[in-house]
DNA sequence: ATATAAAAGGATATTTTTATCTTTTTATAT
DNA sequence: ATATAAAAAGATAAAAATATCCTTTTATAT
């Protein structure tokens, strides 16, 4: 469902949203360790997602990556969609570029109604809510 | 959500099912027309889908593609199974080999059981009856 | 028997995704 | 000022997915 890389990506974000604000950055080697993803693999993806300015990070001596209280109100569709680009996501699953609710492909109403709603859940709960059942130990990274 | 080469099987696959019978085989070149797929590569993954029994085939002058009967109540899941492996599917989304109802990761309740939804879907409805819709017009390929 | 038309098989090419490594820049502590 | 620790940038490598082409096998029609 995600690519490896929006997987990695999530639980990134997630460990950030949970454990890191202005005052309390992390840097690559403790996300990494925290969420078992490759170091130097995470180290692109956060320096991109840097660069989009999705995550924060400062460079030099204490510096490392954190989220700001601002971005914590972003969503995980937020993220899939800078990871993995706007479209995708509401395409037809059979790739049709005709398909759609009145001219259907074969799966639509089985598959695509399902995914839809699906990312509507993704997209109505933020980063901080996710974090608060991390805290909790409700749910885990 | 599929990957490229499971979008062209569902699609020769449904073509199959829809037009084809032992006694009307369809070669490469009529179902890549159809289906919008590149020849040689619909050509290897029926090749595929032919060795591994979800399709039949004859080689020889009007030889070709096509589904017996039996095949026609299998379902999409089977295909999907047997074009990415067995367990992908039911994964975790987030790629934890621990997560699980007791012990869900930070997606699971949001994503994982609305994609066994989908799933039971996709597994509960057979070929033929797609077929029959394309037949009557409902959808299309 | 021979020619023909079809899939099967095998080799290769291209692109994308995933992953690693090295050098450069930058901020901080000393 | 200098050393240090961190991300940023750039280059490259490895693996997987996608795509194409050529040869071989096989069944049928003539």
């Amino acid at each position: 469902m995600f690519s490896q890389s929006a997987k990695y990506a999530i639980l990134a974000v997630l460990y950030l949203t949970t454990y890191s604000d202005k005052e309390r950055k992390k840097g690559i080697s403790e996300i990494s360790e925290n969420i078992d993803v490759p170091a130097p693999f995470l180290a692109k993806l956060l320096q991109e997602l840097s660069k989009k300015g999705f995550i924060n990070s400062t460079k030099g001596r204490g510096g490392g990556f954190y989220m700001s209280e601002e971005n914590k109100n972003l969503s995980i569709l937020d993220l899939i969609e800078e990871i993995e680009g706007k479209k995708k996501l509401t395409n037809c699953v059979l790739g049709s570029s005709h398909c759609n609710p009145n001219h259907p492909c074969a799966l639509h109403d089985l598959v695509y109604d399902k995914n839809i709603e699906m990312l509507k859940h993704l997209k109505g709960k933020v980063l901080s809510e996710y974090a608060k059942e991390i805290e909790n130990g409700v749910s885990f990274l």
